[in-house]
DNA sequence: CTGAAAGCGCTTACAG
DNA sequence: CTGAAAGCGCTTACAG
């Protein structure tokens, strides 16, 4: 009886409430500004009629957070790219309100959405799997899969993150740690691999204390450098695979009076702009996370036009870039 | 013949379909896989049916960027308080399709938007009383308006600005610049209203070109300290009203060998938590942009519920934080 | 420019 | 567990 009760309200037909509601140009202005305002004050909300068939999901299939720097850089590429092909951006906690039993098709229908970019970790890559074999128009971002039903694409950080310890070592460095984010993904573990490999190929032990998983934040920067000062035969470099790690490693140094790169050089990772945020600007591996976010948006909403089935697996490799925090060990050359 | 084609293909009824689309318990699983699978084969998009009632928008009435680390974290703190309310969030483009003619009000029924969290500047405030006078659920998330119809939430910085300007003065500071984003809205005018309003209390003369009007941007603070060293009489201290420019600044002045706090005081403006990230730790007028961002959507969402009209126009009063930018001018004590 | 009525696509009470 | 058919809410071709 929605309509039905405006049109009583209005004193008009369902006909042409429906007009209205619908910005035939044939109605009446005056008839038009009674309806509308009726409709507002008795707060109409359709149950039926025609649906949005422009909406794109950001989905996160685990604790997230736009708080994290990242995941807001990822989504301002996705709108970006969203916007462009004249799709919104619904953003959709997959932890929430999935009734029992709904597979994820039915529950992406029922919100009207055509398509969804898939934020994950380690603990919710089967959910990724499972929308991927119902056939759900899809695409991870920032995780890679070795099903090839899964589309995906990310950031590649595994040649940088050799490069930037092989740079560290051709400083001269030997004592080199590793910083990172305790979280369980791929895309960490190559980073971390990274270091691992360089260490190797140049013949230089691995040593487990060296190797620090923190919070991602500035006080887990902190507290590893704090660590890191602490040791008896502490590195002289760190590579931080995380950005606000790396930010606050800086921060502490400066702060307790560790010149950097003369006393410690520092390799930091960056997803937008940090890297120049702190003095000395940190040599960092960079990717960039608005790319990413606006390639998944773009090529899901571009697939959606196509009839036949796409996929997409894509790596996008970063970038190493040198500026002022790393310097050759103060005590021995290369 | 949507239901219909997927019915004929999956070999069931359209009845089947429908039950499948809405989860009825009652349907065999593999007929619902079936059916399911059907469906995304085809691409199904449901044409009419069920709408969603759930989802908020965070609108952009102009040119903005999530790159903006405000509305970014605006925009976390909002979709954490949709989620609570069981709501999502959309990203809508206001300048994007809306149809000529096409009343706001038409424009996010069509959408299927219950209500809308407007973000705005000084261009574009005409729209949101507009979408108020339409009567639309709405409201305005950091300006204020005197229209009584206009709801709006947003932080107060003025007194603290004054406050920020007073303390730079009882530090015994005479020549206190100001740098401020050149965005033309209610908010920033009152930054620098403060600092106006606080050297005319203290006797001081304002000048001119003390006052920087710079883009948001680390370059933009960059810029601003790179004049403001380059002056002959150069104020011994500022206050900028936006994050990344005292970020800029701070970086900067220590790049150039001028030491922060000591040759020169530096009050930045935060929204989250930049003033840590540099060293040293700036002293800021700090606001809780999450913190607004949750209670505009919490807000919107419980007035949805509510039978009658609700308004709100409330103000947050930011706070003031010291830390260790500020310190006496080294040629004179207070 | 608007209404009465047929129509459309999806949903659901009823039957088996 | 599924289908045939009535029903619901919105939309639209037709008439004036």
């Amino acid at each position: 009886m929605s309509v039905r009760r405006i049109a009583a309200k209005a004193g008009v037909s369902i006909a042409t409430v429906s007009r209205v509601l619908n910005n035939d140009p044939a109605v009446r202005a005056e008839t038009r500004d009674k309806v509308l305002a009726v409709a507002n004050q008795v707060g109409y909300v359709p149950t039926t009629g025609r649906r949005v068939k422009t909406q794109l999901a950001f989905c996160y299939t685990s604790e997230m957070s736009l708080a994290h720097r990242f995941d807001a850089t990822l989504l301002e590429g996705i709108v970006r790219g969203a916007d462009e092909a004249q799709f919104e951006i619904v953003i959709v906690n997959l932890l929430r309100d999935r009734k029992s039993n709904e597979s994820y098709t039915q529950f992406f229908m029922r919100k009207g959405i055509r398509g969804v970019i898939l934020r994950t970790n380690a603990e919710s890559r089967d959910t990724c799997k499972q929308i991927a074999a119902e056939g759900f128009p899809h695409v991870v971002i920032a995780e890679r899969f070795d099903d090839s039903a899964v589309n995906f694409i990310e950031g590649d950080s595994y040649p940088d993150s050799v490069r930037a310890v092989e740079y560290l070592i051709s400083l001269g460095h030997r004592r080199i740690g590793f910083g990172m984010h305790n979280i369980a993904d791929r895309d960490h573990a190559d980073r971390r691999q990274g270091y691992r490999d360089a260490l190797a190929k140049h013949k230089i032990p691995f040593q487990e204390n060296y190797v620090f998983e923190y919070p991602w934040t500035m006080s887990g920067g902190a507290t590893v450098m704090e660590m890191l000062m602490n040791m008896k035969n502490r590195p002289t470099a760190i590579y931080f695979a995380d950005p606000m790690l790396a930010v606050g490693g800086v921060k502490k140094a400066v702060e307790s009076g560790v010149h950097v790169p003369r006393d410690i050089s520092i390799i930091g990772f960056d997803d937008t702009d940090v890297r120049f945020s702190v003095h000395p600007t940190l040599t960092a591996v960079c990717q960039d996370a608005a790319g990413l976010g606006f390639e998944a948006a773009s090529w899901l909403a571009s697939s959606l036009e196509q009839p036949g089935e796409m996929r997409l697996q894509k790596r996008v490799p970063t970038f190493f870039e040198i500026n002022h925090s790393t310097a050759p060990p103060r005590e021995a050359g290369p």
